[in-house]
DNA sequence: GGTTTAGTTAACAATACGGTTTACCATCGT
DNA sequence: ACGATGGTAAACCGTATTGTTAACTAAACC
């Protein structure tokens, strides 16, 4: 049997909780057609750019992007990779869900 | 072209931060195997039943559970439905990442 | 060497989150 | 009618999140 408490699974949340918020789900839209520095990368975002850094920081500490310097500017990079264990979840779920669904209709079957 | 400004997507705020906690994650787990009264639900969980409760709320304005009252008992149920929402966003994102791969590519090959 | 450019760090404020305990409401059983 | 059961609501507390401004570090340019 699958245990019910919550073991820990902290990079689902630190993913997760990464896309929660609209902005960084905006950064990761960007980065997707390639790598930006942050100064381009912040020039849409109607806030400043310590704020925009920090969102960054945490899209880094999630796994999404990784930062790296040359010269003077940083630039970020996606890391699609870390979106497919969030889809793995989902899809877990999913799984699970349509075993369901396969068992209630063999069910059905049976009682017919 | 596409605005970067995060335009208001409310429900993927919901739907991402109502996964980003792991107790919630595991209500969505146990439901998966079929709709559980609020009791039995949060009887493996290490905590109040107003704590669950309140992840529940959060599901549940999420679009994620809904809850209907029979007798005295609420039962939970999934929407699995919702989670597409999420799955769609980040395949937008991989099919946004792959057509970048893709132009990349054939920009290597017209190099050759 | 001094100044500009690029970006992070620090300190702070407001609000949201995740838990608690207590109080409450509704339903079932007797 | 009354007590027990199932669950939510309210009030509260500590911490995390999201933004600000000001100060700082590091590379580039003249």
């Amino acid at each position: 049997m699958t245990l019910a408490t919550p073991l820990a699974e902290p990079d689902l949340d630190a993913l997760f909780s990464a896309l929660a918020n609209p902005t960084r789900r905006a950064i990761v839209h960007r980065l997707v057609h390639g790598e930006l520095q942050v100064n381009d990368l912040a020039a849409p975002f109607n806030m400043s750019l310590p704020a925009v850094s920090k969102h960054l920081t945490v899209l880094e500490d999630a796994g999404v992007i990784s930062r790296t310097r040359r010269g003077r500017a940083r630039f970020c990079s996606l890391h699609p990779r870390s979106l497919d264990e969030m889809t793995d979840w989902i899809a877990s779920c999913r799984a699970h869900w349509e075993n369901t669904l396969d068992a209630v209709a063999s069910y059905v079957e049976d009682e017919k």
